[in-house]
DNA sequence: TACTGGTACATAGCAACACTGAATAGCAAC
DNA sequence: GTTGCTATTCAGTGTTGCTATGTACCAGTA
């Protein structure tokens, strides 16, 4: 699993990623990053997580509140708004409907894989 | 669903995409586009498929076999070689990482789907 | 002949996206 | 005073899919 591949995979999948995670609880960007390692997302790096803030919030599908942190500079905690979850909505339907057709696709031509190894 | 949704999940798919269709059967751009839009894929524009087979063909991953057409100009037919079929195995990988995660992520935040409408 | 329409391929210019790499800033500890 | 963790920002880059258009071959037809 090349990194170029995954790359090019999350674009368009990142956004509703992050927004997923925001959906879950709110959270500031270093925090959200964090959260990605833990959901497996370890590829991702903090310079892409902040860009992608900026994004939905310019968007408006984020709420964003400055709130002081006592180890670094003030933390900006994003949480999801009524657009951010029509948003996201969207997402998964989309997403959805991608994955099934590819998922189609990819046992079109491996129909089993009972003797794999 | 939006449109512009779909175009950036397809980006880092669609060669994928594009190499599993040719795995099956050796196809040229014309049918691809075709056997495409019988996937389910039918917001995808015929140009952005020679794009894609003018990169998989660059990169050495198809061989290509000019055959005349009964109907038009020559036919350009592409088929999997060694090295594309190892690079659609690494797709699939990354494809299934991806997957698993963002289903993950879907089902921790809707958990049930049993009171939908 | 001229025109339409299906087949078949190619490409220049564009917008969106994630990454690289580096900078800035606050605070604690040694 | 410098190392290290927390926390955010941003300019520059490469890859990607789409738009829009052009070229070319051939059959039918008016």
């Amino acid at each position: 699993m090349s990194k170029q591949q995954m790359t090019e995979m999350l674009k368009g999948t990142l956004e509703g990623v992050v927004l997923a995670i925001v959906a879950l609880q709110p959270a500031y960007g270093y925090e959200i990053t964090a959260r990605l390692r833990d959901q497996g997302f370890s590829d991702i790096v903090e310079g892409t997580v902040y860009a992608v803030l900026v994004r939905i919030e310019q968007r408006g599908l984020v709420d964003v509140v400055k709130v002081p942190s006592e180890k670094g500079p003030p933390r900006k905690v994003y949480s999801l708004n009524a657009m951010g979850s029509d948003y996201l909505e969207e997402f998964w339907t989309t997403w959805t409907a991608l994955a099934e057709r590819i998922e189609e696709l990819h046992h079109t031509i491996e129909p089993t894989h009972e003797g794999e190894n």
